[in-house]
DNA sequence: CAGTATCCTTAGGGATACTG
DNA sequence: CAGTATCCCTAAGGATACTG
């Protein structure tokens, strides 16, 4: 055995793999709409998270190649795309949850100011109707 | 009270905050390395990390000033210098272990390749002598 | 409705060389 | 030892327009 270390792959790391599969910018919002809504249609998601079409696109897409959620198009006319978190995708929300928390109180003590919005959703602010006008789910 | 959606600002959510102050491409490993040293130093890192030291530097920068590592310098010939979590930096432990092990078992799922120095060091392997030669603490 | 197709910008990281 | 200083590159995202 020589002196060289083994060295480190990132590429085949758990935490790396996880940073691209749910850390990304919108993934934790899109999958926590998800999980509140059960059934979530492609539209739903664009009235209040300031995200362009594409850039969701390519967030649903690859989401479903990741396993987290399934993707059922019905075929009326038009037709309609329903999503839905797969038993993957569930079994990372407690983990998301434990992440905005930890966050929300780090944010507290350094007095950052925290979006109301993303509070109410997460149960950290009252609902108040005129903000919570297009709640991510049934209107 | 108009019927304009108020937006959310992704930029004041604890999410989002949690992405840039612990889950850049490094920062979990180092986070993870001073978790089992307890006393760490620049060197230590460079041993088997595949990190160039200008982007170590940043990302300690970075963490010291988010409030999860302390920085101290020691006035020997020449200077030392000892990092260690803060107790900020130790409350975050638990949910990268937790993230940790959520992408190890899909990863395995999947059948994915996974690093086994990583493994290692959380436990999910047993130690190797020849391949812990530099395990991120003392030779 | 649920996307594509283009083009562009930027933050984070990598490579290499140099310093008190 | 513990960093700076440069330069470069790429992936993720943003803006805007178009489509079956």
């Amino acid at each position: 055995m020589d002196e060289e270390n083994m060295v480190f792959d990132i590429e085949h790391d758990p935490y790396n793999y996880v940073r691209g599969v749910v850390f990304s910018r919108w993934k934790p919002f899109i999958l926590h709409a998800m999980d509140t809504d059960e059934v979530t249609n492609f539209s739903r998601f664009c009235k209040q998270l300031p995200i362009t079409q594409k850039v969701l696109t390519q967030n649903l897409k690859a989401l479903e190649q990741d396993g987290l959620i399934s993707r059922t198009v019905i075929p009326d006319t038009p037709p309609r795309t329903e999503y839905r978190l797969t038993d993957r995708g569930k079994s990372i929300i407690p983990l998301l949850h434990a992440v905005y928390d930890w966050g929300w109180h780090v944010m507290k003590e350094e007095n950052l100011p925290i979006d109301a919005l993303g509070e109410m959703w997460h149960g950290y602010r009252e609902k108040e109707d005129d903000v919570m006008y297009h709640p991510f789910g049934n209107k």
